[in-house]
DNA sequence: TTCTTGTTCAACCGCAAGGTTGAACAACGA
DNA sequence: TCGTTGTTCAACCTTGCGGTTGAACAAGAA
C-alpha cells in the first residue's frame, strides 16, 4: 500500500458505506457482523471495508473468542483537520489582505479580482 | 456524477496531486498552466484533476482572455470538518463516560475494555 | 471429535480513475 | 486573415476498487 497516510485517510472516508461504519463505531465498538447488519452487502465486502479503515489507521481490531471487535481510533481525524485548517486559514488570510487593499483604494470597486501577487508554485511535496 | 457531496470532497482530496494544487491555490489564484508546471504530467491530466476539484466545489474557474484562472473555494472544507468533528466529539464523549464508570469501580482496573452499552446499529443514511 | 459461529482469503468481474496522445476550440497579437 | 497561446474534448490503456462466490481458518459448544 504505497499511498501516503493522508491519502489513505481521505480515500477511506470517500466511501459512504465506510463513513456509515465510522458513524456506527462512534457510538461504541462492534463486531463485523454487527457492522454488516444494516447494509445490503456480503460479510466479505464489509470485511474488506474494515481493512481499508484499518490501513488508514481509523480503526483497530482485537480478538475476543471468535469475534473481532472493531474500535474507532479517532485520533487520526487530526491528520485531516490539521491539513484542512492550514490551507483554509491561509486562504482566509489572503482574502483579508486583499480586502485591506481594496478598502485602501476607494475607486475601481471590483468585488473580487482574480489574485494578489501570485508567487511561483513551490512544487509538489513528496 | 451520482456521488454525494461529502464523498466527492473526500475523494477529491484523496489524491496527493490534487492536494498539492489546493495548497498552491491557497496562496493565490492560478492558471491551468501555472498549476501544471511543478508536476510531471500532461496539461490534460491537470485539467482533469481540476474538473474533479470543481465538481467537488473546492474550486471555481472564471475566464480572462484565453486563460481560465482557478480559484479556491475554501468554504467546502466546512462540510468535512463538520462531519469529522461530529463523530470525533461523539467518540470522545463516549470515552469520557467510560472513564467515569471505570473510576466509580476501583476494582477490575482494565484500561480500555471493548465497549460500553453498544446500541443497535441505526442503519445507513442514504 | 464433530458441529457451529464468526471472520478472512482467493479468484474473479465490471467499472471508474488517472494517465496518455491527438485533435479541436477560444481568444488574443501581428 | 493567419498564426499563437491556453485550455478542453475524445479515444484509448492500465490499474485499482467495490462487489460477488466459494473455500479455508479460528475458537467455542455438543
Amino acid at each position: 500500500m504505497p499511498a501516503d497516510p493522508l491519502s489513505r485517510v481521505f480515500s477511506a472516508l470517500a466511501d459512504p458505506t465506510r463513513r456509515d461504519m465510522v458513524a456506527r463505531l462512534a457510538t461504541g465498538d462492534a463486531t463485523v457482523s454487527e457492522l454488516a447488519a444494516p447494509f445490503d452487502v456480503s460479510l466479505q465486502a464489509v470485511s474488506k471495508h474494515l481493512k481499508v479503515l484499518e490501513d488508514a489507521g481509523l480503526v483497530s481490531r482485537s480478538r475476543e473468542a471468535q469475534r473481532r471487535p472493531v474500535h474507532l481510533e479517532a485520533e487520526v481525524f487530526d491528520l485531516m483537520t490539521k491539513w484542512i485548517e492550514r490551507y483554509r486559514r491561509q486562504a482566509e488570510e489572503r482574502y483579508r489582505r486583499l480586502d485591506d487593499v481594496l478598502r485602501s483604494m476607494p475607486d475601481r470597486a471590483a468585488p473580487h479580482p482574480p489574485a494578489d501577487d501570485p508567487p511561483p508554485p513551490e512544487g509538489p511535496q513528496p
